[in-house]
DNA sequence: ATCTTATATCGCAAATATACGATAAACGAT
DNA sequence: ATCGTTTATCGTATATTTGCGATATAAGAT
């Protein structure tokens, strides 16, 4: 990119897009579900799901968590990860609503 | 990258990744509160809204339309756009069918 | 203290995305 | 037929993302 433009925008949009850009990867998509399947955090075996390397998925891991959609405690040689259920209902409310409000608004189509 | 590797993942993480990304830019959530905040399809002055030169602009649209999340028409020196709600309506399907079904396995943190 | 195991980080290469100016294309108006 | 307007596409520069191997780190086991 030649110029930086996103701070053009406004901080709300900018974060809606952070949010989407942490989703923007089927192995982050992948990783949410596995955190899901299990019915409590997982510690380890991530990266025995995955087909990544064990760098690559903890690259993923580390967008995750700056994105703030997942929480995780590393003690040593072991790691923790879970979901972090507010920040997503915050995220995906704000979403939902955008486009509830945008469906109320405009329901003919023209093109 | 060295060697691509999102095609090691399930079709749907693909296309839930692939909606993401489309809404991963802070441009991208503009052009659709955009054509949102108009009660119809907006024919033109998309550009004179987005802090972008026309060129750019012209790219995001395009790829919001490559994505399914926008229809659009163009007949020479006009173009229309709207958003393609059917396909809004199945990928905010998915993710909150996704991320309910993770809530309600996963109520516990332990991190 | 050393070894093992699990995870994070670094350094690099390749792929993709972002942005713009220049140019092309499409069409209405003159 | 030419001009003006609007939008798309091309070419290019730069930034960011993705991915991996190598290495570092951290802690339990021996």
């Amino acid at each position: 990119m030649a110029i930086h433009k996103k701070e053009e925008f406004t901080q709300k949009e900018q974060d809606l897009a952070a949010f989407a850009k942490a989703l923007a990867h089927p192995a982050r998509i992948a990783i949410l579900k596995l955190l899901a399947q299990k019915n409590e955090c997982i510690c380890g075996q991530i990266v025995d799901e995955l087909p990544l390397s064990q760098s690559t998925v903890s690259q993923h891991l580390k967008e995750l968590k700056i994105a703030g959609l997942i929480d995780g405690s590393i003690d040593g040689p072991r790691s923790c990860y879970c979901i972090n259920w507010k920040a997503f209902e915050k995220f995906m409310g704000e979403f939902s609503f955008l486009f509830n409000k945008m469906k109320l608004q405009n329901e003919k189509a023209c093109c």
